[in-house]
DNA sequence: CTGTTAGCGCATTCAC
DNA sequence: GTGAATGCGCTAACAG
């Protein structure tokens, strides 16, 4: 690979001229800016982007550690991100970890000038970082006051789940969730939502325990004539697929007897239904995290929550 | 962050012991030594990897470039590089591209200086490049001769495949399979497993040309009586799943009647009947590739084909 | 308008 | 054993 000295020198001119013609361009003699261009032309010169980072002090990396363990999440994320650090002239990093020792370990790579900042997607164990250059997207949260993390605001999927299951007749909303770090914001948002509904909240229509969902929807179905319940609410898409061929093995239409409700990603597969739910919008995601990345030295992140989409089922016919 | 100038200076050594105890550590006092160490620990010192980098003309990042429509595959190739990658202390810098231009000005952005070497992985497009750091795995042939290229033996596939369907008492094979790239491979391979089984090649038994696989099977089926096959090859899971309830709907069972076959990548999912299929080990490939890329000096990777393995479902009773 | 100089952070000479 | 000097490729400041 040439260099500059090389351009310079088929130029006529000095290494500093060819770095004003490609840089600013401003105040250079048309003669010699010419010379330049046909240098670099014929050299096929462009200029190395380590030194040009050893002198800015920044390389426009950025580090993405995925934790995540749901593969399909973790593509969408990094879908969406690449696209929108490739428009900021960024460049992602990408580094998978799987515990916390993994993520710090990635994280001492990464930062020893080769990354500006860095994100960390997904991880479901607490991590203490107190780095000013450190995102932690859809992480559990720490103890510690992290400084800069974005969280899914569940507490308000619940409510908007429960508003519009309740706007659809749907008066008997249970609600089964696996005892995770949003259980507790989930379980806001779903009494919230009775409560300015003018609705009882009843204790024997939610299950938030470590019992497994077949177990918990099991429970619910055993006492179907008592608890009479038209709604599920559920963690996820993969616990609606799980949850809605149980509920049709016990003769329950979906969503005609009861209506599921995923909080977090619908169902899109060719020829299963889908479900209403909750979707969080990777693209709108990714744009906050390098606009926030590009004016970082403006603003604070801090703990930014995101809300996400309701997605109705498209009842159209064909 | 600090640098090795202050190092040197709480040390009160130079930098260049500095550097050598960090690196050699051979032939330096231990007191500067450890005057060295404890002056590091005390400072958080961390040597700038991009100054390394400037000066060892390299900087550890592997591009890859990921032109892939399939994005299941495409995070199955991610995990597996990035997991091999690390292993030797190499980077991955990510890239999407859906086009030739995309994939060329993302080449531009990575070549220069930021990465060794670059991975275009599933490019449908041909594309022609002539760099020896670019390594082109699982693309299109193209016309020109690239120097570096890794492929999938879709001949041996084919002919494996048809070989154990064979064994398996299937001796009318049908194949649906795209215009794509690999067709003429598949062709291959299938047409020399019958020969050598001296079994005569029927030509309405394949469909190759642009016809949907659901109209071409529906062809099959309507010959059906006067074809008589027992077996079918198709593509991939995709079209495999796609076939399976075609063929159930007119009420041929899946594989009694008509064994399912393949030819890259197997039906994992839960509830699904596996069929069996060949299957490329995305480790092993991410293995070969990364161990090439080690040793890239002393050999030439050339037209390398990776040859899948035989994948049976699992017919014990469980 | 343009060339010279200095320095980004580091490792590797070469003297002492 | 160790320190001073050199240069990787580039840009910014300063002189002309």
């Amino acid at each position: 690979m040439s260099t500059i000295n090389d351009v310079s020198r088929l130029a006529g001119v000095s290494k500093a001229t060819v770095s004003r013609v490609l840089s600013g361009s401003r105040g250079v003699k048309e003669a010699s800016r010419l010379a330049v261009l046909k240098a670099v032309d014929e050299l096929n010169y462009r200029p190395n982007v380590i030194a040009q980072s050893l002198l800015s002090q920044s390389t426009g990396c950025i580090g993405v550690i995925c934790a995540q363990d749901n593969i399909n999440q973790t593509t969408a994320y990094l879908y969406a991100l690449e696209k929108h650090l490739s428009q900021s002239q960024k460049h992602l990093l990408l580094r998978f970890a799987n515990s916390k020792a993994e993520v710090m370990s990635a994280l001492d790579e990464l930062t020893c000038g080769l990354c500006d900042d860095v994100l960390v997607i997904g991880a479901r164990f607490p991590l203490h970082i107190d780095d000013e250059n450190v995102i932690l997207v859809d992480c559990v949260e720490s103890a510690t006051t992290t400084p800069n993390s974005i969280q899914f605001d569940h507490a308000f999927a619940a409510e908007t789940a429960c508003n519009y299951l309740i706007s659809q007749g749907r008066r008997q909303i249970a609600l089964i969730h696996p005892n995770s770090a949003a259980a507790d914001q989930v379980l806001l948002g779903y009494k919230l939502a009775l409560e300015n509904n003018f609705l009882p909240f009843n204790r024997n229509l939610v299950f938030m325990d470590d019992t497994s969902s077949s177990v918990a929807l099991q429970v619910l179905l055993n006492n179907a004539t008592t608890l009479n319940f038209n709604a599920l609410l559920v963690a996820d898409e993969q616990e609606a697929q799980r949850v809605i061929p149980q509920l049709q093995a016990f003769n329950k239409t979906v969503p005609g007897d009861i209506m599921v409700f995923s909080l977090a990603g619908s169902l899109h597969l060719p020829g299963i239904p889908t479900i209403p739910a909750i979707e969080y919008s990777m693209d709108a995601m990714a744009a906050k995290i390098v606009a926030w990345l590009n004016e970082k030295t403006q603003s604070v992140l801090g703990s930014y929550r995101v809300r996400g989409d309701l997605i109705i089922p498209d009842v159209r016919k064909r």
